[in-house]
DNA sequence: AATAGTAATGCAAACGTTTTCATTGATGCT
DNA sequence: AGCATCAATGAAAACGTTTGCATTACTATT
């Protein structure tokens, strides 16, 4: 009897005294298999070892077990919860997850995304609609199961689960124009190539503007997704004068930011300024003080993606694109206070 | 001419007039194909918009051109830094990078190991040193190259690379014995099944008892890796008479828990008390007030990790496994302060 | 000019599965 | 008893690459 390294499934069948098919078979279809064969079959595994080659079951043309997720960055909270959940509910399923970032590079992201496809996944989760031409032109070539997360939109190219990012800033802007605020200032990152931050800027200003308020120019920061570039950015803010009675951030992590950057030059949050965010990140409700955001439901997001990229995946070649909104809504917290 | 949906290497051989075999050759070993010719295959490349199909590649036997990474979870700071750098290290290496979380649970652990190996990976990326027995053995067994990140281990079983958790907790410890405090609580993880929180731990409160300090168990609480449960459980400490003028925290995410929760009692951070972590995550040299803790260079891990495990993978079955250990060091920030 | 050496390429046999089709034996129906 | 059906299994042909060996056409050496 040789003894390869490495068992296949030739050397399970010979232990269990069946052919390969059947060995196959009790893998794949277990139903097909006798009870007493497939007991039979399993002792011979763990007695050779065998662990077997999803590679060579993905040359068959289906089912690799991997799903695809490209992300701009693990480097932070804002994708954390998403992706947890995300992968979970894959997990669940038997799924394997390639992660990939882009450091928010949209011509990278058509190179993780052709590079996933080498590796066959079964479908991809990305984020939001920025996405290069080439890469929709592939993804519709190929025709593979995708999902995008974190932004509703109403005429999406591809299936997508979120919720409305134009809404969730006219949702946060209406609060702290309710609050009396007028001197108003925004923290917001680039909204380039990330229509997220588009749209919650966009909703923001729009609301704003409704309101007859305008937020001058110098009043708009722009700053990075991490907590050292806001606090930094944001020091100025609270310089001008007049000063901003209310900072409303694109995200939580700059909302964190500019907390502490106010709290470093001796001011109160809320008493003297008032700060928001928008997504609700895990932490955001236990900071302190807790800071008012706009709940986005990563969770929710990451969890329904997962199942609606299942669901395409195992469906019948359905064309049109799934859209799911995920409600959002003001959580309304201690970094705010009625002005003045 | 046939117009397959997905082109394979016959039609691109086909489109360039050349063999499959050249064609693979292009990939593989492009210096032995001419340069004309690679070119001819490069258009064909993209007149019949081929990917090249990497578990086709990788039932040769070789080359899946993926790393498994196994971590608890993905859900909150703790491992983001490391992460990232871990595969961005990768990926400008060729490899794409599964992940996997199990969540604390050392069982499932081994399930998603198997998980990994049925996909082939080249080489496998763990957190810490507590693995069940299954998994020592399987990795043994597969020969699978291997590195745990996050512990530094004198007598690892495998390569490992990080700091030493022992040393943090000794270290951190004595900035809190310096600056005079007696009345010293802790706020730990559990440390089952998790090496790195069990080594902190254990290092603290050494130190402590050479110093002649010893913390009553009340002052010993244990909580789980986020703000919010930190805050929680945290809160119980300031309501202790006499109140601890210090509280050492497991790590970064746990000591910003404290800091709220003592907040929330009107307490002053560093004036009434003073709070560290360990970890030096990115965010608490921002946070305000800063954070005191100890650095373990979770990106530098990560990078290092990274590098170790490709020499692995592409080197001559060395079998000792490497230590790379990476210097731990306080870095005393705004949280902590003189007692009393 | 004959020969040895070399670079570029092709041929065909792997790699480890899955799946279609065929075979066998058992069961139920008339 | 004869036949149709069905469940369980096996045989063999795929799947899309890679690679060792063979072939060809040059170049350099004598």
């Amino acid at each position: 009897m040789k003894n390869k390294l490495n068992a296949d499934i030739i050397d399970v069948a010979n232990h269990a005294g069946v052919s390969p098919a059947t060995v196959s078979r009790s893998f794949n279809h277990p139903d097909k298999v006798l009870l007493s064969t497939r007991k039979r079959i399993e002792r011979a595994i763990a007695q050779t070892g065998y662990i077997r080659n999803r590679a060579a079951q993905a040359i068959q043309g289906k089912r690799s077990g991997t799903v695809g997720l490209i992300v701009p960055t693990l480097d932070n909270a804002i994708f954390s919860n998403l992706i947890q959940a995300f992968s979970e509910e894959m997990r669940l399923h038997g799924f394997t997850m390639l992660v990939t970032t882009h450091g928010y590079d949209l011509k990278d992201e058509y190179l993780l995304l052709r590079s996933l496809l080498e590796h066959r996944v079964e479908g991809v989760a990305l984020i939001g609609h920025d996405h290069s031409d080439e890469t929709y032109t592939l993804l519709e070539r190929r025709n593979v199961p995708v999902v995008s997360m974190w932004n509703y939109k109403e005429d999406s190219k591809i299936s997508c689960v979120g919720g409305e990012n134009d809404q969730a800033g006219r949702a946060i802007a209406k609060h702290i124009v309710d609050l009396g605020h007028t001197e108003i200032a925004i923290a917001f990152p680039s909204v380039k190539e990330n229509d997220r931050a588009r749209d919650r800027k966009h909703g923001v200003l729009a609301y704003l503007a409704e309101a007859g308020l305008t937020v001058p120019v110098h009043r708009q920061i722009e700053t990075v997704y991490s907590i050292a570039n806001a606090r930094n950015s944001a020091a100025e803010l609270f310089e001008m004068q007049p000063r901003p009675t209310a900072v409303i951030a694109g995200n939580d992590v700059i909302a964190q930011g500019v907390i502490y950057a106010a709290q470093a030059k001796g001011l109160d949050v809320p008493n003297d300024v008032s700060v928001t965010g928008i997504g609700d990140f895990s932490g955001s409700a236990s900071a302190f003080p807790s800071v008012t955001t706009v709940r986005m439901r990563p969770n929710k997001v990451g969890k329904i993606a997962a199942s609606l990229l299942l669901e395409r995946i195992n469906g019948e070649d359905e064309t049109d694109p799934s859209r799911i909104k995920v409600a959002v809504e003001v959580k309304s917290r201690e970094s705010t206070k009625r002005c003045c």
